[in-house]
DNA sequence: GATAAAATTCGACCACGTTCGACTTTTTAT
DNA sequence: ATAAAAAGTCGAACGTGGTCGAATTTTATC
């Protein structure tokens, strides 16, 4: 019988998640304990540290599961042969959506994936990595049925999708962009040039252009 | 004599940070205790929390030093009638040579300026004022000059070119971009096709295209 | 100059994340 | 079946960041 450990192991291993989530959920992920997330789970409190080394890996463990979970809805959700610029916003308004439903989750996650410390690289890149395959989907499927033009660059296209998704996470964080809304009209605008320069037709709006002009005088008024 | 507390407060404040900062450098952020600042400033430990409300604070207050610094040494050396490209390089280059010169320091810089908490955000969006700003003006002065075809929205410009900025950095922290060399490569292309959104023109070249190819491997390539 | 009020300093103290090594349970080898 | 090895468990112990209140120093008032 060489289960009964593996089976014991991957049950704990859940057990632990499970609490911690409860937990962080509860109470937010400073305010709670390694000790209590340990007695929730009924365990040692030592005995977390044979399954994270650190407290915000079980925290990160948990995300991974939730994105897994999220890009299935999303694939479902999602219609493959929607116009490009649709799709691209649905797939960021979900990481949005994610990532805000608890602020404080939707900053650690993104701190580690976008800026992971050294040890943290491997973990950062698969989910990165999971992200930029889906853009890269979008877009070829987009090309394939002829609505971009076939002469761009496919890494460099993800580049800017990437960029512009890292900004629009960060100007919320930031406190620039207010809400949903605000942030899918961005998107909308910002997304429909970048793919002018892929090679997609954009032309630009009237109630866009009022948002503009409130996000100017809050963006780039100097402080002093 | 009302100055004697103001003028001592201000020294200490800033024998707290160069003890941090030789601290830090010597055996990094996290290495460095309190009690170790707060005995190689000459203080006691408590004190420090006069000064500052978290060890994370002490370390930010040395950056915006630094940054002034760093944007006054950059002002200088820029040539404000370059082309528009090599100016935001510079600019790009210069920021990431402050963040990479040590990697420690710069993950927690960038990761408190792009995503701060929620009591961190006013720090935050002055920082970035500054980088925004500073792109805003070599746009302005670009277009003054007709480098720029006059159509394009400012603010979207500038969240194009900073939404790159933030690509570069998260790249390099992930591990995508390995040096400066590579950093420099790819920031042309991307710059170039940025701009050529905005209205400047943009052709493809030869040596980038075998770099785009390596990091398309590097990138797109799926972990199993 | 004396005294009250306010600001500042300090290290003992607290709660927490992480480490450690003694102990228990499971696996492997004979 | 049994012993040795390996894997896993546990809470005491350690070092840390941050708090607190008593003590000290500076400022304000007369």
């Amino acid at each position: 019988m060489r289960g009964i450990r593996e089976a014991k192991k991957q049950a704990t291993r859940q057990a632990i998640i499970e609490a911690a989530v409860r937990l962080f959920a509860e109470k937010g992920f400073e305010k709670t304990s390694i000790e209590q997330i340990a007695r929730a789970a009924g365990i040692g409190k030592g005995t977390i540290y044979g399954y994270f080394r650190a407290k915000e890996e079980i925290f990160l463990a948990f995300c991974e599961d939730e994105i897994d979970y999220a890009f299935a809805a999303l694939a479902e959700k999602n219609d493959p042969e929607a116009p490009v610029l649709e799709q691209l916003l649905t797939l960021f308004i979900s990481q949005f959506r994610f990532v805000t439903r608890n602020q404080e989750f939707g900053r650690l996650l993104m701190r580690e994936m976008a800026l992971p410390r050294s040890t943290g690289r491997a973990q950062s890149r698969e989910l990165n990595g999971r992200y930029v395959r889906g853009v890269g989907e979008i877009l070829e499927r987009a090309r394939g049925r002829g609505e971009l033009s076939g002469c761009f660059d496919p890494l460099t296209a993800i580049g800017h999708l990437y960029a512009l998704h890292l900004l629009m996470l960060s100007s919320w964080y930031s406190g620039y962009l207010q809400n949903e809304a605000e942030v899918t009209a961005m998107l909308r605008v910002l997304l429909r040039q970048a793919l002018a320069g892929i090679g997609a037709e954009a032309e630009p709006s009237r109630a866009e252009r009022e948002l503009l002009q409130q996000l100017q005088e809050r963006t780039l008024a100097a402080e002093h």
